[in-house]
DNA sequence: ATCTTGTTGGGTTTTGGGAC
DNA sequence: GTCCCAAAACCCAACAAGAT
């Protein structure tokens, strides 16, 4: 052994004895105050942060569900064989890693800091939340080394948390990545985007808190607002005592909830789209099925929507018979574009003739047929026009020369029989 | 001093049929 | 076989929304 590696091990002995003199000497501000509120300290390497655990029965309910459901629709999903980004497929309730951030601003790089690590897991029993606080600016190595060395990180559930929270995450992590355990590769549920595509059109907005009041029927008593969250910790930064940041840890808290209940809420919307009878909302899940290559159920959803007669269908239809032609079920298409033809009006009804028109064009060559549908499509566009709706100019331009090339064709066929 | 995803509007490439 | 065109498939840039 070399006289440097020895120096080495001499060197870990005398640090390893320094941590535990500093531990007991760190002097917690407000300490008492902490632990009336079940707050608890935390130290590592003279730094320490404090830690809140929260439990919840399985049978709390938190909106429209209770919270043993999530371990219901786990069940469902693993006996699923529909493949979904949101699917727990392969999964076990309690690998599920329900996640939200507090920091000290929404900048990213590494101007900001996370003051505020919070999280939930099932357990068989009963769920549990669990909060890991920074006390102060110099902590974050004890913080990351609980969060990562604690955890066993399997599927994060966030709102926005692959967009947001995790890259904060990752850029605190790089600046201490010597002193703690490594960050953990994993798959991620976001829940925001799920959010958007459902309720995109509904709500003015589909950030978690009209998510929350709109869709999942929670209620927030005397809540301290997200953007607060950045005063609130500078305060206490100046002024330690646990009261400015408490209504932090409980916005927190309730963020997490309705993760769970969200995500509860969009996986029975997905798995059983048979009892859906929201029309809007079964249309975007058509589309995000059919963005899966779900072809099936994409027109399954759509055909659901045709059935309820709502004002729906005719885009429903649409949607079908593009399917059907793409499976080559030109038969049923043209039936479906018909009768948009027939019931139809505006953008929509121009898209059907088109499709009609190229029908009779390319495949039943019905040049007349083609015509009369190009033409169609012109005056309702023309009508369009005059009402001040018009899109774009490149489809007049489209249909103007789909009429030209049908009348050149004509005057053929014509010049052909007149010999 | 952000990042991810979805949307929209273009553009480009590929495919396939029909005319010659 | 080659050329031309329409249609479909693919791709890319720009922008918006949400996270505190």
């Amino acid at each position: 052994m070399s006289i440097k590696q020895k120096l080495n091990r001499l060197k870990n002995h005398i640090v390893h004895e320094d941590v535990l003199k500093k531990e007991q000497d760190i002097e917690i501000p407000y300490l008492k105050r902490w632990e009336s509120v079940g707050v608890k300290p935390f130290f590592f390497d003279g730094q320490y942060i404090l830690i809140r655990e929260v439990e919840y029965p399985l049978n709390y309910r938190h909106g429209l569900y209770e919270l043993s459901e999530v371990i219901d629709v786990v069940d469902y999903w693993n006996d699923n064989e529909m493949e979904h980004p949101l699917s727990a497929k392969g999964h076990k309730p309690y690998e599920l890693f329900f996640f939200d951030t507090e920091t000290t601003g929404l900048k990213g790089g590494a101007g900001n800091m996370i003051f505020l690590l919070g999280f939930a897991r099932i357990l068989f029993d009963k769920v549990v939340i669990k909060q890991l606080f920074l006390p102060a600016p110099g902590h974050e190595v004890a913080l990351y080394q609980r969060f990562l060395s604690e955890v066993n990180i399997k599927t994060l559930v966030t709102y926005n948390g692959k967009a947001f929270d995790w890259p904060q995450v990752k850029t605190r992590h790089t600046l201490i990545r010597n002193m703690v355990p490594q960050l953990p590769e994993y798959g991620h549920f976001d829940l925001y985007h799920a959010a958007r595509r459902l309720w995109k059109n509904r709500l003015e907005s589909v950030k978690l808190s009209n998510v929350e009041k709109d869709i999942l029927q929670v209620n927030r008593k005397e809540d301290t607002p997200g953007y607060l969250a950045p005063i609130l910790y500078h305060h206490f930064l100046k002024d330690p005592n646990p009261d400015s940041v408490i209504g932090i840890f409980q916005h927190n808290e309730m963020d997490i909830l309705s993760l769970i209940s969200l995500y509860i809420h969009l996986s029975k919307k997905l798995l059983f789209p048979d009892d859906n009878h929201d029309d809007k909302e079964l249309f975007e899940m058509a589309r995000w099925f059919q963005a899966q290559g779900n072809e099936k159920l994409a027109y399954f959803s759509y055909a659901k929507i045709n059935e309820q007669s709502s004002s729906l269908h005719l885009k429903a239809k649409f949607e079908m018979a593009m399917l059907a032609k793409r499976n080559g079920r030109l038969d049923e298409a043209v039936k479906l574009w018909s009768e948009i033809k027939k019931h139809g009006q505006g953008f929509l009804k121009i898209k059907a003739l088109v499709e009609l028109a190229k029908f009779y064009e390319h495949y039943e060559k019905n040049i007349d047929a083609a015509y009369m549908d190009t033409n169609e499509a012109i005056q309702i566009l023309k009508q369009l026009e005059r009402m001040g709706v018009s899109k774009h100019s490149t489809q007049k331009e489209e249909l103007l020369k789909r009429k030209w090339r049908l009348e050149k064709k004509k005057n053929k066929l014509e010049d052909l029989e007149e010999r």
